[in-house]
DNA sequence: GTATGATATTCCAAAGTGGAAGGTCGTCCG
DNA sequence: CGGACGACCTTCCACTTTGGAATATCATAC
């Protein structure tokens, strides 16, 4: 019962609760669109932190609706627990890239091998870039972000894997392979 | 005694011990200078991984040294194993950026106070930076680096770093408060 | 010799992770 | 009408990871 300081999944929560009342499906839907980017959570996760919190007071159960769903609101205590967290100075990122690693060690790789799974994810990264600038063009058609916060962290997304395609795009012929020159992939 | 799969933790260690034998503080300096940039780790991490793969032979214990100190070398199995996990095609990196939390949240924020808490940020990552391309530098100096696997891992700590900066210094004025686009803090 | 600090290792409680299992509801087809 | 199916929603649990506290060893200075 003595709550102990949110953790940053849970003080998310909080924060998406100051915009009224949802159930632990809805938080699982907005968490992963709202900062599954930067901030991996699994619904077990989720629903985990809701009981934690319930428990302490800082969220309180409304009445089930249908199928289970039991709307959580945030209480008093909940928006002080979430003031006190979003105060404090962030802790550094942390990363953990395997195909670093992977790359790092490539001198164990039959050259041909290492260039196909960097060609793999190549293509994710393209991929998430793609997905970031099709949100971005579809807030600037409808007139900018809802917020210059959503902006800021879309922003990110966006630098950070324009980054990583550069990376990838000058990786020398050691690694890539000689033939991973060729025109194909992008044009045509 | 059934060798499960080493974790990237202790593949890694594995690909470390290729070079000759080592003991677990050797293994902890190593993978902090050559890894820890991507890929996170602690002494205990190291030690535990250790212990459970001398279980398993896939590394073995030699005779103490002096202080404790314990050299591991790596086994025909080890190396089969470390075979087997690099040919994987790794996974997706995982992020997990509080600051980003924090700017998503922003609105909860008097705006000086998320101010100061991205310039603290931005310094952290300039401070990398710095780090990163003063070791490319040595190695230009030294005629090259030592291997193209290395260069490509720093170049991708470049390369991110970089961006993460850019990022910092195109934030509106909403988060990086009016004050912010001062000229100090870099030339003078 | 002994105090101090850097080196080196072990241990463990707590937190995090992901997947399996279970329950509820709508809908589609016989 | 009813029952099978699948999607939705939640709970549970075994396992892994984490990081810090405790311990031990050695070098150096005083």
């Amino acid at each position: 019962m003595t709550p102990r300081p949110p953790n940053a999944t849970a003080a998310s929560l909080l924060g998406f609760l100051h915009d009224g009342p949802m159930t632990g499906w809805d938080l699982v839907q907005t968490a992963e669109a709202r900062i599954g980017g930067f901030w991996s959570l699994s619904p077990s996760q989720v629903y985990r932190e809701l009981a934690a919190m319930a428990q302490t007071g800082l969220i309180a159960a409304e009445e089930r609706g249908p199928r289970e769903r039991r709307p959580y609101r945030i209480t008093e205590e909940g928006r002080a627990a979430f003031a006190g967290w979003v105060e404090r100075v962030p802790e550094a990122e942390t990363i953990r890239f395997p195909l670093l690693l992977t790359i790092g060690f490539g001198r164990h790789l039959a050259p041909g091998r290492l260039a196909a799974i960097v060609r793999r994810h190549r293509a994710v990264h393209a991929e998430r870039l793609a997905g970031y600038e099709a949100q971005r063009a579809a807030w600037d058609a409808a007139g900018g972000a809802p917020t210059p916060y959503a902006a800021a962290t879309l922003g990110f997304g966006i630098s950070y894997e324009r980054a990583a395609l550069e990376w990838f795009d000058g990786l020398p012929a050691e690694i890539v392979g000689d033939g991973g020159r060729r025109t194909g992939d992008g044009a045509s």
